[in-house]
DNA sequence: GTCTATATCAGGATAGAC
DNA sequence: GTCTATCCTGATATAGAC
């Protein structure tokens, strides 16, 4: 599974070959085929463990100091932002995920999911900032602060945005949208 | 190139099989051959001719009435987010160009130019609100609405949300920056 | 310019031994 | 569980006739 976190990262989902990732893994196509049974469940079951590995950084962030909300906040969201290999390898995995599902209905169920609890959780965060504003406000102030980190992740991962720019204008936007809340 | 692009949004770029895309056309695969020269010949010539269309619908838009300038800005944005079969055609094909050029370095150069120019059209749309405002402040706006825009995009084309609801997204955005940049 | 084959090849998948 | 060897399909690309 760490070894097909890399292929994906290096030749995204759909440039994925089962010998790179048996060479990377370091065993034969024949052995990945007995564990997933096809390329599609070799698939499934690396993205599943990318999901696991995703989840597992937020957590401890979430539990941590109950200091600064705000700072919570940014933090979470900065997550992605990293130059360390597994970050940007789930990273580079989620948006081929996302980018795979425009044309593959299959994976859209999973996506809108994973989707719909990451916009809840930065929701969520924001109101511990605030706890007097209504929740569709800061649903849609949750839309936003994902789709823009979405959008800049491409930028980022395809060499167009330097990992600073993008860390610093998803903290401005951190900003405009806390204060729109509070004002 | 029609056909090319109707192909690209129902399988994407990397789905793109040159038997199908004969078919759409009505015409056999060695006619694209002889006219294209190979795979990668006639995806470079579907981009061109995509980005050129794209072109022609916001060209109308720019020198539209100088009435509301904020309103220029708004309607530009929300151009991407319409549901006419050419503009979800563009829509998508851009969004896999951008989605390629993370594993195809060869892409780069072509998305790094359009991206920056559709940054500073932005930008300038921005400055013409408000001209006093400073260029970078004007630049780091356009670089988060485009960049949203970019990654509510991809949402959309995914079916995980609803179109009038990505516009109201947008509008707000706008709505936030420019009152960002004219307190 | 356009077609009907067809060559070629990459890559997913399996058989069968150990 | 793991390997080597190989089959087979699907997709790019070309040859040669019209």
């Amino acid at each position: 599974m760490e070894g097909a976190a890399r292929v994906i990262a290096r030749r995204g989902v759909r440039g994925l070959r089962m010998e790179e990732l048996a060479a990377e893994a370091g065993v034969s196509t024949a052995l990945i085929y007995y564990h997933f049974k096809d390329r599609a469940g070799t698939l499934r079951h690396t993205l599943e463990f990318i999901s696991d590995r995703a989840d597992r950084y937020t957590a401890g962030e979430e539990e941590g100091a109950e200091g600064d909300a705000r700072q919570d906040l940014e933090q979470t969201l900065l997550l992605e932002f990293q130059d360390a290999p597994e970050v940007r390898e789930n990273s580079t995995a989620w948006g081929e995920l996302r980018a795979s599902a425009i044309f593959e209905p299959g994976l859209r169920a999973d996506l809108a999911r994973a989707t719909l609890a990451w916009i809840h959780d930065v929701a969520d965060l924001l109101g511990r900032i605030e706890p007097t504003i209504p929740a569709p406000e800061l649903t849609a102030s949750a839309e936003r602060l994902t789709g823009l980190l979405e959008g800049l992740s491409t930028r980022w991962l395809s060499g167009a945005l330097p990992l600073a720019h993008a860390r610093e204008l998803v903290s401005e936007a951190v900003a405009l949208e806390i204060d729109r809340l509070t004002r």
